[in-house]
DNA sequence: GGTAAACTTGCACAGCGTGCAAAGTTGCAC
DNA sequence: GTGCAACTTTGCACGCTGTGCAAGTTTACC
């Protein structure tokens, strides 16, 4: 963890474009996905529509940013592990770690909003797209020379198939629960590497 | 194959449809993604803006009907394996025969265009996403009782994202010749088989 | 041929997304 | 602390998307 030199005007950004994202999941929890416009998001953000424009794509981006840290986390992850150990395994123990991501429970919600809107549904896919992309460049350098670049594609492309679908399946048997996070995080844990461990050993192995 | 009874309404509907989609292609392939606009497509196909709409939600979609008919055929080829066959080996067979789709070419280009194009790339994305939700229905019923939930998301969202990764580097090193397309369609049916060997196997085994 | 249903079209309107230039902030050197 | 350079915010204008609505046109069927 590298102490970092922010200056000020870095952390007004920041700080304004934690505000926009904030108000944007305010409105959407609220308002219901649909329900509000650029305009209101920046209006509650106390910035101009233009601004709000400045920091994000389209309303749909500001919703998506704690799925953009857990796929940062991810990464970060990944890259932690060390160089010699098999490349499933890094994988299984880096995802398995995600779910010590602050806002764990803003990525549920956003796999249950993402369900019923398309726009919202694209923008997250894109997400985890890129985040596929970056991976992917990790990956291929960890096995230079030791792997095909479709056999790199396809691997982590399963990956975070395979994390989607645990976080899918969490995401829709979440409780309303206000207490225990720690339950919530480790079930997700336990589904993530029950997916990758299939993924690792074959799918065609007896079924869970 | 059942001979359809297609009304002159269902047929002018038809055609309209494909004349839209040709003239969107058409731009795409002339103007470059996002050089044209809806009105564009439109008047290249002779009908009004308003029409387009009717047909399309947006510019994009219009441009994404090659892999749609891609992705139903591989839903209809699985369904057509028989009940007893491994899952697995369904799959692979499957996929593999998606190969024979008639416009398997248009396939490669709109893979190539959206890798440059983010709005393409999620109307793209949302296609081979609801494209999974099919086949994860299918999965369920074949296998009802014998496989988890999250087995079926897990298994059909990699089975999707190895045959992704499969088309994406064909699309990627696809020659501009304008003959022997068999060589092609077999090429890529080598990739897709490969990716969906490691699947069933499991990616620890060695790297081909 | 006439009628009902289905399809197309024009119009209007709200919202998205961006270039541009003017106004307001911040960082830094003197 | 003054002033300048770099950066950020804002308003404005503009073209495009996407949809509801109502009037016009085509098709199916009797």
């Amino acid at each position: 963890m590298t102490e970092q030199q922010i200056s000020r005007r870095e952390q007004n950004k920041l700080e304004t474009r934690r505000a926009i994202a904030q108000a944007a999941l305010d409105l959407a929890r609220t308002h219901g996905m649909g329900g509000f416009t650029a305009e209101q998001i920046a209006d509650q953000a106390n910035v101009s529509r233009r601004t709000f424009f400045n920091y994000f794509h389209s309303p749909e981006e500001a919703l998506i940013v704690s799925t953009e840290s857990f796929l940062d986390r991810a990464e970060a992850e990944l890259a932690a592990r060390p160089q010699n150990e098999p490349i499933l395994d890094a994988m299984i123990a880096a995802l398995a770690a995600t779910t010590k991501v602050e806002n764990l429970k803003d990525c549920g919600d956003l796999f249950r909003m993402a369900a019923g809107n398309p726009d919202l549904l694209g923008t997250h896919l894109l997400a985890w797209e890129r985040a596929e992309a970056r991976i992917i460049s990790a990956v291929e350098h960890r096995l230079r020379d030791q792997a095909s670049t479709l056999y790199v594609h396809a691997l982590v492309g399963s990956l975070l198939s395979c994390a989607k679908a645990a976080m899918s399946e969490w995401a829709s048997s979440e409780t309303a629960d206000s207490g225990n996070d720690n339950n919530d995080a480790q079930s997700l844990e336990n589904s993530i590497v029950a997916t990758l461990t299939m993924l690792r050993d074959g799918f065609s192995r007896p079924f869970s």
